[in-house]
DNA sequence: ATAAATATACGAAATATTTCGTAATAAATG
DNA sequence: CATTTATTACGAAATATTTCGTATATTTAT
């Protein structure tokens, strides 16, 4: 439904912490982002102030400390970069991306299994 | 080997030409550029400047109209983008990116039977 | 040998992104 | 109530990216 909507690197960031820990502040917010680099509270405030104006979240107001919440969906969001690499990488070829994404990396045997199945299911029978 | 070298997302665009193409001139490029959208001769030759700077690319002089090569290589640099990918938007988990991956897509049944067997070979031990 | 076509070099405008500083305002504290 | 502390608003510098235009140089045709 939502759009064309691109975040940038830094709001990606942003979303994830929203997406992990729900609804924050900008104190929140700065804290977590502190976790992984040194980035000032203000920075911080300026991206949400600019993620607002882009629709990628909305920010309740009724408390003094403004509460942020994600307008995106995870799970389309990251579908739609998923997408997008497909096509600026892979030339849109699911298999690489995938043989990639799983080659490479300690993926546990259970995630495997499950990726398995999500296979035999779309081999099976239909969507 | 190659390190730290992060394609902007036109960069990857000329990439992609090159890897498909094999080693072109600018005019090469940039038709096969205009294939997609329209870029003026002089935006392409810039950005394949640009991109020798980096590193990304490398201009053999020999005739008049360099010829560009890519000096990133394919595989490499597609594992470094899902990699990214992966903790910009997946928190990590190749699982879940493999399943947005697939899920959405019309990968055919040789790709997916592929993919099973790669994670068989996965789980069966071998690295 | 001129003129036209083709190439590269390079500067720079336009836009996007990241990062803060400062000012204004509101709340909490002594 | 005066002061310190916390919060938002906003401007703007610093950097990165995209896109061309213009100047030059080199070929190729006429």
């Amino acid at each position: 439904m939502n759009n064309k909507i691109k975040p940038t690197e830094s709001e990606l960031e942003i979303l994830q912490l929203i997406w992990k820990h729900g609804p924050s502040t900008v104190r929140q917010i700065n804290e977590f982002m502190n976790e992984n680099r040194v980035v000032g509270y203000t920075t911080s405030l300026k991206l949400l102030q600019i993620m607002t104006q882009k629709g990628i979240v909305r920010a309740d107001k009724t408390d003094r400390s403004h509460v942020y919440s994600a307008l995106l969906k995870e799970d389309e969001t990251q579908q739609q970069l998923v997408d997008q690499l497909l096509q600026a990488a892979f030339g849109g070829s699911a298999k690489k991306l995938v043989m990639q994404a799983l080659g490479n990396k300690k993926t546990s045997q259970a995630e495997l299994e499950e990726i398995k199945l999500l296979i035999e299911r779309l081999e099976g029978g239909e969507a």
